[in-house]
DNA sequence: AACACTATTTATAATGC
DNA sequence: TGCATTATAAATAGTGT
């Protein structure tokens, strides 16, 4: 993609080639990279050269796809075992139900991770700055919580001074 | 990446991540394609949104998955074993723990999805692996596990391919 | 909701060092 | 040989239908 236009097909140049697998490559990485981030998804991207690389690249390790090999090497156990039409439903349903608690879940987390960030936006460098990063919809729910929190701990100190 | 430079991070927004998701994912295959024929690797991905697709995506090819697979197999232990040394704890302590649970939900809820998956019939082709979105601190504390697991699994296999 | 359309941002082939 | 740079192609966020 650049100075020129080029066709789709096997770069027979041997470091013409090594530079654009090196390149592209890792455009692929931050592809999936980005992917999982906006998304929040379950990706994965192997790549093998036998010519560049003796290994495989693997994003975003070698653990998780060979978590993910030991799933697929199941794969053709399970379907020769021909008894399992009542379990697929069984499946689907607890699928359903895994989805909904990851949902939850997903949900909450993100719920902690915005009020760390909070945090240590208050107690560091510019609050507005950090919460610039970040969705202004959501920051402002849990602003808006946290300030009533800080209202009330305020009047009880104030009333403690009093007394 | 177009009319406005978007900061990385999970869209809230669900209509606009489904819209995202879509895009780049088909972004993402077409980069898999064009590396492979520009190069003429062995290169996969896989792409699972639990939210938008009740299947994984997958490319390439079945032959492909093999091919990779074995390579994985090559794998010296010394590699392995690096993947978890250095793994660290660099998340809070008031999200570690959430984060724990979320991993934890996402790996069963993979798991299930690939039950189904496969009974389903996914007797056709293509596979590969996919990566999950997991930490690499996370990630560390299952390597060895999953590698005893797998070699276990391998070692079946081979038996079974000699009876 | 699922496309088509652009204004921009990104990725990258060629080039330079 | 591998970097950094740059001119251009490609991807895509927002938009409209």
């Amino acid at each position: 993609m650049s100075r020129k236009k080029m066709k789709l097909a096997y770069i027979t140049n041997d470091t013409k080639r090594k530079t654009t697998y090196k390149k592209r490559t890792n455009g692929l990485v931050k592809k999936v990279r980005e992917l999982t981030t906006l998304c929040e998804i379950e990706a994965c991207a192997i790549i093998h050269s036998p010519d560049f690389d003796s290994q495989p690249k693997v994003w975003p390790s070698h653990a998780g796809a060979q978590q993910l090999l030991s799933e697929f090497k199941k794969l053709p156990h399970s379907i020769r075992n021909n008894k399992m039409v009542n379990q697929e439903r069984f499946l689907e349903q607890s699928i359903a139900k895994a989805t909904q608690q990851l949902k939850k879940r997903r949900k909450e987390n993100r719920q902690k991770d915005l009020k760390k960030f909070m945090f240590q936006g208050l107690s560091g460098k510019g609050i507005l700055q950090s919460m610039n990063a970040m969705d202004l919809n959501e920051v402002g729910l849990l602003v808006e919580q946290n300030l009533k929190d800080i209202d009330k701990r305020v009047r009880v100190l104030i009333n403690e001074s009093r007394s």
